[in-house]
DNA sequence: ATGTTATTTCTTGTATACAAAAAGATTGAC
DNA sequence: GTCAATCTTTTTGTATACAAGAAATAACAT
């Protein structure tokens, strides 16, 4: 599929921005930028509109655009939307899952089961997003599910960082098995408490993490 | 606040896109709009941009920009998820809402009421507007407010659509009554529940509309 | 007549040029 | 020395010019 060097640049500085090469408040230089990518400011504008419409900067008019990291508030905000949205999917899903897709998210959890004990944690972080991305799907509802996917993307930086606290990837399997059980059961109510009691964990455990790295420091 | 003419024209063609004046699948000719607008193809292209990163129009790369209505299945999606979401706030609220945002609801409530037995369709919509946006604020999620807000938007000509609906205005003012009553008593799951079949229901009334509208025409 | 290929035209995407506004520097008054 | 006002510089926003790719059309062979 075509791809415009405009689109190709929007997806670089979005990683960069997800990566936290660029810093909140940090202006982004339509000059540089143009110098840095070998091409004219034009490109580098389309691109930097689509980083303000996907909210990872702000424009101020006649002043530029400066990226924009949320901070603890916004980020827990996040975490708990992300949660209550979960929770939706799983309520969703609960009426409509598929047996094969009840078996792909077994097969799921015997993957991340077998990551936890080979000390993997990346191959962990792969199954268990699968974990959830079928979840997703079988809520039945694409546009729920771009809106899901879009706001699962976004956490994905600060999701994997409280992966490492201690016996957190083995909590969250126990709890995946629940939601598979629950889902099993046809039990919408059960199925949208054990994710969204699965999300916000995530939220505290990162909220911990935080509040820790600041005492450490 | 300082707004560069691509963000006026981004709005009036939102507004054009909303109001049905373009029909799906019509391409946005920049060099015609650019006519039309006075301005050159640039500001055009930024706000076709716009258009295309809140989902109004799609992009095919070499081809242009195409406005994109939401089919019938893409529109229920849509319901179920401003349902599923607005329980959402409901939950979130019924544990956080304060005495004083109670008594605006119960205000908003009586001029609905008013409205209804003035007959002033477009009153009832104005409060009923309001006490929506009420619990959307009352969740304290200053993130999912944001994001309900845009899909309560990009639905308010279905949802204007279904409030001519003989005897509508007179069970959604029941429901609201439900709602606060749910809030009042601080019972989360049941504010949700009531809120959820509240949306849920102008989804089907909307989907009622529609297979009537064939049918008649 | 039809199917294919070459050419032309039109549209998008990018570069550059220009205008306007804001930030920064310089000069002057006190 | 500090503050203020003006001037310069820089940067955004818009217009125009150019390049490249796609669609439409015309020419040609079968």
């Amino acid at each position: 599929m075509g791809m415009k060097r405009a689109d190709i640049i929007a997806q670089e500085l979005e990683e960069a921005v997800f990566s936290g090469e660029f810093q909140d408040g940090d202006r982004l230089d339509e000059i540089k930028l143009a110098a840095q990518f070998n091409v004219s400011r034009t490109p580098i504008r389309e691109a930097l509109q689509k980083l303000v419409n996907s909210n990872l900067a702000e424009q101020i008019p006649r002043r530029g655009v400066f990226v924009r990291q949320p901070g603890p508030v916004e980020l827990m905000e996040m975490f708990e939307t992300m949660a209550e949205t979960e929770a939706v999917c799983g309520r969703l899903a609960a009426m409509r899952i598929s047996d094969t897709a009840l078996a792909e998210l077994e097969a799921a959890n015997r993957r991340c089961k077998e990551a936890i004990e080979a000390g993997d944690t990346d191959g962990y972080y792969l199954h268990n997003e699968r974990f959830h991305h079928i979840i997703y799907h079988q809520a039945g509802n694409a546009y729920l599910e771009c809106e899901v996917l879009k706001l699962h993307r976004r956490l994905k930086p600060y999701r994997r960082m409280q992966l490492r606290v201690r016996g957190r990837m083995e909590q969250s399997m126990t709890e995946h098995l629940a939601v598979v059980a629950a889902l099993r059961a046809g039990d919408a109510t059960e199925t949208a408490n054990i994710l969204r009691d699965h999300i916000a964990i995530q939220g505290e455990k990162f909220h911990h993490l935080m509040a820790g790295l600041k005492i450490g420091a």
